[in-house]
DNA sequence: GTCTATAAAAGGATAGAC
DNA sequence: GTCTATCCTTTTATAGAC
């Protein structure tokens, strides 16, 4: 039996409006609401709305890059390895696609401070796919010609799902989702 | 020697400030000090700052489906028309980047009549894109299994950028980005 | 069509009781 | 830690002169 606290459904408030509306058209009132407390009792656990949304952003973006560290870390030849980072990364942003939604969109709604924090989590991100992609250059396994902008590529297929994808009956799933996806940049990048 | 109106200078002003900012952080005070002119000034030419953002929408969704209907009207086969659709469609969102973030994020800012409008026009980018593949498959000329799917693959590829791309000295062009796209898109459905 | 001035409402954050 | 009440600022939009 799991206790939910306030802190926890105040995050998970702020998670749902501001996916739904963004940040700035989010009212401190809003996630109060949700969350099912007083305007006030939001201060208790964050100093500012942006504290609130620096937490959501900065758990988002090391979830999502945990995530393909993951993938990477489990080995195999090239070939494998990109498609489970491809899987496995478009997968949790159809599966967290609201979180997913934040990450990208409401960067720039950050602090100067906390968007550099969070800005390393995105070099990280993109650093770890070129990687992904070089190794199997280096190993004749991938043909690439311009590894950082196929690199850029593949992440805008896996990421770009969170502008559009919203899971319903008779849909695609996350999983059928996070498969095509496999498949395409394995067919992006496979040596002919 | 061309004229520039109030008017265009508003909208000039709108769009380099939806696209900074986003909608709602967006004061209507700051797009009139933009366009050089009062608070007030700005309702003589627009009802609010909604109907200016439906202006900004509706142009930018027309212009990026005239964008694609051109490049299928200039006929060839099947992959030479795919390859045109995504350099095009890549292009004119690198080029027109701060429109296309307009378009692609601020959607739920319309009012519902304003979104119900525009959204004829997203389903008839995403039909025209869907057609290209399925002309491909019929010709025996692309294998794709899911053509809906790889559609928006596909259209996730060229829209995405105006997430991340700015044009910089030394980065690449919004030529070069739409070259590598068509070339990925390609390897994506191309028969093996 | 543009201005100054301002009305009317909303929003982030805090005070102080419990 | 939560509430009610409220401060203070910002913001959209309008009134009325020129």
């Amino acid at each position: 039996m799991t206790t939910v606290t306030a802190r926890e459904r105040l995050v998970a408030a702020a998670v749902e409006a501001f996916a739904e509306k963004g940040f700035t058209a989010t009212t401190t009132r809003d996630i109060a609401s949700r969350a099912g407390m007083s305007p006030a009792a939001v201060y208790v656990h964050h100093d500012s709305k942006e504290s609130l949304l620096f937490h959501v952003s900065l758990e988002g973006h090391r979830a999502a890059l945990d995530v393909m560290r993951r993938a990477i870390g489990e080995g195999g030849s090239s070939v494998e390895v990109l498609r489970r980072v491809v899987h496995d990364f478009s997968r949790w942003h159809a599966a967290n696609s609201r979180v997913g939604r934040i990450v990208q969109y409401e960067f720039d709604a950050l602090t100067p401070e906390h968007r550099a924090e969070v800005a390393t989590l995105r070099r990280d991100i993109e650093h770890a796919m070129r990687d992904v992609l070089q190794r199997g250059v280096d190993e004749g396994e991938l043909a690439v010609v311009d590894v950082s902008g196929t690199a850029l590529a593949i992440l805008s297929l896996s990421i770009d799902l969170v502008r559009w994808y919203r899971p319903r009956e008779g849909g695609a799933s996350a999983e059928q989702l996070a498969a095509l996806h496999a498949d395409l940049a394995e067919r992006m990048v496979a040596v002919a």
